[in-house]
DNA sequence: CGGGAGGTTGACAATCGTCAATCAGAGTGG
DNA sequence: CCACTCTGATTGACGATTGTCAACCTCCCG
C-alpha cells in the first residue's frame, strides 16, 4: 500500500514553496499513506461530513463541489496531477464541499492527523502547504471575479486559458494543444451557465477561430488572442516565474 | 507607534484555532507594527504590486476586489473588526487582488516578513494563521457558488445572512439588526449584479417581509424564512459551534 | 444493432442589464 | 436658516444575454 516514492509529487510541490532539509524530506516521503485508483465519479469527500484524508492526485482529475438550494451544481475547482486536494477540508476538519473524482485516476490518501502533525513537526512543510493552499485561494477569488463580472464568451476563453497553462505546467499538455477532461455540462458547473450555453459559446470561440476543437481537445491557434477575449492575466495562478506560454 | 495590546484581537483570533502557549503569545504580542487610522476608499494593497504588510482590522470596514477587463469589479470578500486582512497577499508575495478600506477605521499592520518568520518560529501560530486563510478559502467557495448558481433574490438574500451571522460575531450588531457598511453598488460589486437591480431586489426582500429598511440598517424578521430565501447554511463560516441565531 | 451519454440546434421565455430621469438625505457656505 | 451640491437610492422603459424546453444527432460500447 504504502508506495516510497508515492509522495514524490507532493514533494516537488511544496518544494516549490519553501527550501526543505533531509529531515523534512524524509518525514513527508514517511507519511502514512494508500494509493488508490478511483473510478470517475467516485466521491473522496462529501459536504458537511468529516474529512479523514488529504490526497495527493498522482493522475486523472477530480473537482470539488458545492449544491445549492435548487440542486444545480457549482464546480469550485479542478484538480490535475501533483495537486493536493482537500487539504482544506483535512485542516478544518468538517467539509464544506464535495471533493469528486472527474475521471478515474490514483490518489494517494493521507490520514488527516498525520498531515497536521507534519505541519506542527516541520514548520517549512507547514508553511510550504499554506502557500499551496493560498495558491488554491487565489484561484477562488479568480472564479468569483470570473462567475460574477464576465459575460459568457471570457468566462469561458478564461477558463480554457487556465486549462491550458496548468495542465502544461503538471506536464499533461501543450499550452497550444490539450484534451479537455470534462463534458460541457461539467464545463458549465464550473463558469455557472448551461450546458446548452456553454455549447454555444464554444461554437463562437470556434467561429472566430480562438479555438479549435476536435472530441475534447482544445486547439488554441493564438494564445495571446485568447487570453485577451478572456480577459487573462495568469498573475492568479503564482506560476514559477516565466512561463513560456506566456512569451 | 507599537501598542502592545493592538495584537489582541489577532491573539484572540488565532487562539480559536490552536491553543497558544506563552511563548506564542508572547512573540505574536512582540510583533512590530503600527497602529494606523485610514479613510474610506484608501488602498491597503494595489493589485499587482507587492505585498509589504499584513493587517488586524481594529475598526470599520475593509474589502477585497479585483478588477476585470471591462472595468467592472468584482468584491471577492469583506473584512470587519478582528479579521486579519492581507494575510495571503503577504504570504504569497505578489498581490493578485486589491484591499482596500470600506470605510474609515483603524489597522494594524505588520511587516510581512516578521509575519512569516513568526509563522516559522510558532508552528501553532503558524497552523492557526493557515487555519484562519482556509476560512477565508470557505467563503471564497460558497461566493463561486452564490454568484455562479444563485439568481438575484437569493443571492442577496445569503449575502445579508452571511453579514448577520458575521457582524454578530464580531460584536458589531445583532443577528436580527445591522447596520449594512455599504452602497448598493458596493453590494453590487459583492455580488455579481449592477446597482440597479440590487435595488429592486432589496425592494422585493422588503415587500415580502424578509427584511426591513431604514436607511443602511437591515431588520430580519424571521431569520430562517431568510436563510431559506437564501439558501443559506452556515458551515462555510466554521464558526465556533453553536451560535444562538441558528437555533 | 441497440442503447445511452453527450453534443447541437432552434424557438421562445425570463432574468438581468442599460439608460436616463427623478428623488432623498447629508454636508457646506452664505 | 436656506439654497446649493453631491452622492446614493429609486423608478420606468427598453434591450440583451442567458435560460428553458425539446428535438435530433453523433459517437461509443456492449
Amino acid at each position: 500500500m504504502s508506495n516510497p516514492l508515492a509522495l514524490k509529487p507532493m514533494l516537488q510541490k511544496l518544494a516549490y514553496w519553501q527550501p526543505l532539509d533531509e529531515s523534512d524530506e524524509q518525514a513527508l516521503l514517511g507519511l502514512p499513506h494508500r494509493v488508490r485508483e478511483f473510478t470517475a465519479q467516485h466521491y473522496l469527500v462529501r459536504e458537511r461530513e468529516a474529512a479523514t484524508h488529504c490526497g495527493v492526485m498522482l493522475s486523472g482529475f477530480s473537482i470539488r463541489h458545492k449544491v445549492v438550494g435548487g440542486g444545480a451544481r457549482q464546480i469550485v475547482s479542478i484538480h490535475m496531477n501533483g495537486d493536493l486536494v482537500d487539504l482544506q477540508n483535512s485542516i478544518l476538519g468538517i467539509a464544506d464541499h464535495s471533493v469528486q473524482m472527474l475521471t478515474k485516476g490514483q490518489v494517494a490518501l493521507i490520514p488527516r492527523e498525520h498531515v497536521k502533525q507534519l505541519a506542527l513537526d516541520h514548520p517549512r512543510i507547514g508553511m510550504a502547504m499554506w502557500q499551496d493552499t493560498l495558491v488554491d485561494a487565489s484561484i477562488f477569488r479568480e472564479w468569483i471575479a470570473n462567475v460574477g463580472r464576465r459575460d459568457a464568451y471570457s468566462r469561458i476563453a478564461h477558463l480554457l486559458c487556465e486549462f491550458s497553462l496548468r495542465l502544461e505546467v503538471a506536464g499533461l499538455g501543450k499550452v497550444t494543444n490539450y484534451l479537455l477532461p470534462m463534458t460541457q455540462e461539467q464545463l458549465a458547473d464550473a463558469v455557472g451557465l448551461t450546458p446548452v450555453h456553454v455549447n454555444r459559446t464554444l461554437k463562437t470561440l470556434e467561429q472566430e477561430q480562438l479555438i479549435g476543437r476536435n472530441h475534447r481537445t482544445v486547439t488554441i491557434g493564438d494564445w495571446q488572442r485568447l487570453a485577451d477575449a478572456g480577459d487573462f492575466d495568469p498573475t492568479y495562478l503564482h506560476l514559477p516565474a516565466s512561463e513560456p506560454a506566456l512569451q
